[in-house]
This record gives structure tokens, sequence and C-alpha cells, in this order.
DNA sequence: ACATTATGACTGACTGGTCAGTCAAAGTCA
DNA sequence: TGACTTTGACTGACCAGTCAGTCATAATGT
């Protein structure tokens, strides 16, 4: 911030090099011997580095030299990708996230009792979020979020506005079903998500002290919207 | 004379340097213009200040130049008082929450139903945290704690274990009077605080694209704990 | 009471190190 | 070869922390 660089910015920020050919296979990519593939390559190899230490460092404090040496490129290198700091974390963020709301968006309709379509979602959160670095994105961008209104709007819109809508629609189709006796509950949809978030949060910083078992406090969550069940 | 720069710096409003001379008057309150009074009113304007920086920007991002400035004292006068910006930040962090756990731990004796010392709590929590300043450095906290591994270990040892161990205890009498009918919530505390954990940290993310009624989403998630109660 | 001296709180220009961003030169592929 | 890619030394802004000097206040002397 505050920078104002002479001339004009660096023209690149390509998107996805050219052709088509970069999409997102990964190590399939038999010889990485043309360049749209090893640029790709390297874009990868960049914003994973940059993830491990954003999430390590906070953004301020992350150095650009260090996801330069983690990604294993020269620092100029990651200027061919994004323009500067500051939007190489936006972009991140969108980078990250997408794949995972396109993966859920485009899944086979639910089907089964609310319940177990909601421990379904539980046990995927548990599975792609909570113990992946994933969850620490969570965490990072509670932390760097009022400094970047663009990420915060990015994930709220993305994430939790369609995530809320719906837990909402769930929990309405649990209400009509009978499953669910608490019919305020359609109102705060937040509470039905709270006790994983905590859980991500838990872990990133009090595991240390007194690690959590989330599975099992889901359960209970659980079992408190929906009555209790047997235990396992 | 002046500067000692030994590592050690001990960092505190010095009561009174002198010996039997500050005797002289009864009132030692009188106008603040003695020098040990005028300390300690920088001291908290400094403490004030940062707060304010560090919650805004973040520790890495914010300059001790600016918290200076909003201080209204000059830069070397916040190294009369703290050591260095790193404890400054761990020092902050105490002295604003020592006096909240103080002054709950002195609270009088709960009463009443299990209900109500939980809604007791959960208003206190709107009214003392939710929506001050406190709030904010609950986020803080999640944001730098773990690259402040002293201040996620004070925080969890003065705040979270006890704020657990008391709502277990809470849960366990509400258990054995009948009120909570859920015996597992005892094993996981963080069940009935999750919503207002949420409620924070919805607040300073994301309340521009969606306000939250956190005092109603309170109450909506104590009659899931409760059972219904009756809507307002 | 008044004058003189001692104290130490406070200041802010300064230093030394750090790091985002640049670009000329070296490297690589077709 | 020539076009394109990558490199990393370099620049300049920035900022935590320092310290010699100032001055209001307190202590002491007359």
């Amino acid at each position: 911030m505050t920078k104002k660089p002479t001339t004009s910015a660096s023209p690149n920020v390509r998107t996805t090099a050219k052709g088509p050919a970069a999409a997102a296979g990964g190590e399939v990519t038999a010889i990485a011997s043309n360049r749209a593939a090893r640029a790709a390559e390297r874009r990868a190899a960049i914003v994973e580095a940059a993830l491990e230490e954003f999430i390590a460092r906070g953004f301020a404090a992350t150095r650009l030299d260090d996801i330069a040496k983690r990604a294993g490129v020269a620092k100029g290198t990651i200027y061919l990708h994004f323009k500067d700091k500051e939007s190489m974390f936006e972009e991140l963020v969108r980078i990250v996230i997408v794949p995972v709301v396109e993966r859920l968006t485009t899944l086979p309709p639910p089907t089964g009792s609310v319940r177990e379509r909601v421990e379904a979602f539980a046990s995927n959160f548990l599975k792609e979020v909570a113990n992946t670095r994933r969850g620490d994105l969570v965490r990072l961008i509670v932390a760097e979020g009022p400094r970047f209104p663009a990420v915060a709007d990015f994930y709220y819109r993305e994430v939790v506005s369609r995530g809320i809508a719906g837990m909402r629609a769930l929990i309405e189709l649990g209400i009509a079903r009978g499953e669910i006796q608490q019919k305020n509950l359609a109102r705060f949809p937040q509470i039905l998500v709270a006790p994983a978030m905590i859980a991500v949060i838990w872990q990133s910083l009090f595991a240390r002290h007194a690690p959590l078992d989330a599975q099992e406090m889901l359960r209970v969550h659980l079992d408190l919207i929906f009555g209790e069940r047997r235990t396992t």
C-alpha cells in the first residue's frame, strides 16, 4: 500500500497462460517440457508455497523471498504470475476456494434423511477442511479479512452466503419433515455451523493444550439438533 | 545518564520512586500533575492507542509511529513503558484481559435455574465483549495466536480453560437438574459457546454484508439446548 | 520563602537492517 | 538464431529501536 511506483505496472497478471493446455491436471502432465506446462507447474508451486507461508506468518510478515525459495524459483518469477504481493494474496484465496466450491455445487443431489445429509456434509468438512491446509486458510481469512475487504467479500459471497443458504434450506426441510423441532433454527443457520468453525480455530490455536475430537463434537452437536440417537 | 540499554528493561510505572516523600498529602488523587500520575496517564493512552492500531492493522503491519501519534506521545516514550513491539503486544493482551477475568471470578455466586445463569452469562458477554473493542481483541488473538504462542497460552490458560470448566460445571448441573437432556454436552462445552464466538467473528467480518442479531441467535441456541420456551 | 541543583520523563532526528518491486543479463526452447 | 523466460543483484522506501539533549518538576540549600 502507499506504493506509487514509477512507470506502469507490469503488463502481465496473466490468467492461465495460453491455451487450454494448462488445465488443472497437476502431476499427471506427462513430460513437463512444453512451456505452458512448465509455467503452470511453476505457478502451482508458487501458489502452494505462498499459501504455506501466508498461513504460517500472516500477510504482512511473509517475505516474497521466502515464498520464492520454498517454491524453488527466483523472486522475479513470482512477478511473472502475480501483479504484487497484495493481489497475489487475494488471488490465492480464490485459487484455493473456487475448486472446493465448484466441487460442492456439482455434487450429486443429496438424498436420505436430513440428518444423513448434514452428517455427510460434516464428515466431508472434517475430511476436506478441518484436517487440511484449508482449515488454516479459514483462520487466515478471519485474521486478514478486515484488512482485505476484497477477500472478505469474496469469501462471504462464494462460501458463507451459499453455505448459509444451503443450510437454511436443509433446516427448513428438516422442520417440514419433523426431523427438527426448533423452528427458529432456520433463522440462524450459523448455529448449525458454529461448532465446525470453532473446531477449526481450536485446532490451530489450542490443539497443543487440549486436543479436540472434532468428529465426536460434531456428532454430539447433531444429536442436540436432531434429538439423541444411539451412541456408536 | 538516562538509558541503561541492558536487556532486562523493567517497564513499569514506578510507584513514587523515592522513599517517604510521597506521604506528604493524604489525598494522592489531587491534580494529575505529579509525575507518577502523568506517567500512568500516558501509559494508559499508549495502551489504548496500541490496542486500536493492532486491532485495525494486525501486529506486523502496525507502526509504532502511528501508535505514538495516536497516543499523543513521542515514539521514544513507548520504550519507557514497554521493552519492544513484541512484548508490548503480549502485555497488551494481558492488560485488557486480566481485569475482565478478575471481575468475572469475583462475581457474586450465581443463582437461579441453569438456563437463567447461562442467559445472564450470555447477556453479559453481549454487553461486555461482543459489542466492544474486546470482541475485536478476540479476533486479534485468533489472528496472531499462532505467531505468539505466549499470547495463545495465556489466553488459553486464563480465559478458555476457565470458561470451558465453568461451562462444563454448569452443564453438569443442568443435566443433574433435568434442565438439559443431552448428557454428552458436558463433554463438549465448546458447543455451548460456539455461537457466541461465531457472532463476534461474524460482526467484524460480515456485518457489512449481513448484520447478525447476536442476541436473538444466542436465544435460539439456548432454546435448542434447554428446550423451547416461548417466543418473545 | 526563594534560589539553586538534581532528576528523569520525554522528545524526535538518526541508524541500521529489511524487504517489495525492478530490470539488465543469462538461460532456454523451438 | 531469435523470441521468450527466468534470474538475482540492486534500489529505495520504510520502520523498529536508539540516544543525546531538553525541560518541567522535585529535592535541597540558604
